[in-house]
DNA sequence: ATGGGTTCCGTACCCTGGTACGGAGTCAAG
DNA sequence: CTTGACTCCGTACCAGGGTACGGAACCCAT
């Protein structure tokens, strides 16, 4: 497999990949060395398309890449205790963020009632905001 | 009131209230041209401390400060529909969002909790990520 | 063996919402 | 009338997560 089918496998671009490997987080594997100047292309493996995978799964739990590529560090040992932590605060931030999220769409919710029944006169979703 | 005063009193720094007019958010007060080289210096009033104010509240209703610039333009006229239109849209982006964040947080609970029953063996939070 | 599609690689750029820097001008108090 | 704080302005930089470009090398099929 080429760069392309490890993007296609793991459902990014080329250039998400090479970022990735750019970061650090997917290894390059070598280029098979032909003896000619520049070599020639990297082939990818099962592997690869697991540790891509792995990525975007996390990514999707809302870890950042800096988080992930930390994931991806424990995954070779056995340290529970720190992925566990790291998956408690990933909770805590994720429920801070939905209680915010939630807050700002119930105000906007009861604007938006209150703008359908006003007719005429300023619109109360501006006037909330102007005299916030 | 100087670009300072303004800052202090809509919260933020001087250097965000220089970005705002940059963006065409805020309107800079002409400077008082006293005929030497350069001129004076900025003065703002409470409607300036208002638009600065419906900015900040705009923002943490969740709005782009792109979708800000729009609210503030229809501030001038009375055009509920148009504003009505906006709030709904960001509802619904709302409501998108948290249910996303709701999905990821639920599955990393379970991990979590996985992750502490498991004394030994490959640790289920990072096998999640692995098999996704 | 030649042409088209890939790969490789460095580097530069995109977006969003700011923050920082540095030099010149200006303002107010002592 | 000097000193020190503040303002003005352009420009560059930060994080985070990519995306794009361009030339050279390479691989595969015809």
């Amino acid at each position: 497999m080429t760069i392309a089918g490890l993007a296609r496998a793991g459902g990014v671009g080329v250039e998400t990949v090479r970022y990735y490997q750019r970061r650090g987080m997917l290894e390059q594997p070598p280029r098979p060395d032909g003896g000619g100047s520049g070599g020639g292309v990297r082939r990818y493996g099962e592997a690869d398309v697991r540790r891509l995978r792995f990525i975007r799964a996390a990514q999707a739990a809302g870890f950042t890449l800096e988080q992930i590529a930390e994931l991806l560090a424990l995954d070779a040992g056995d340290d529970h205790a720190r992925a566990r932590g790291l998956a408690l605060e990933r909770i805590a931030a994720l429920d801070a963020k939905i209680a915010e999220l939630q807050t700002a769409r119930d105000a906007l919710r009861r604007l938006a009632r209150a703008c359908g029944e006003t007719t005429a006169g300023p619109c109360p979703i501006l006037s909330a905001f102007e005299g916030a």
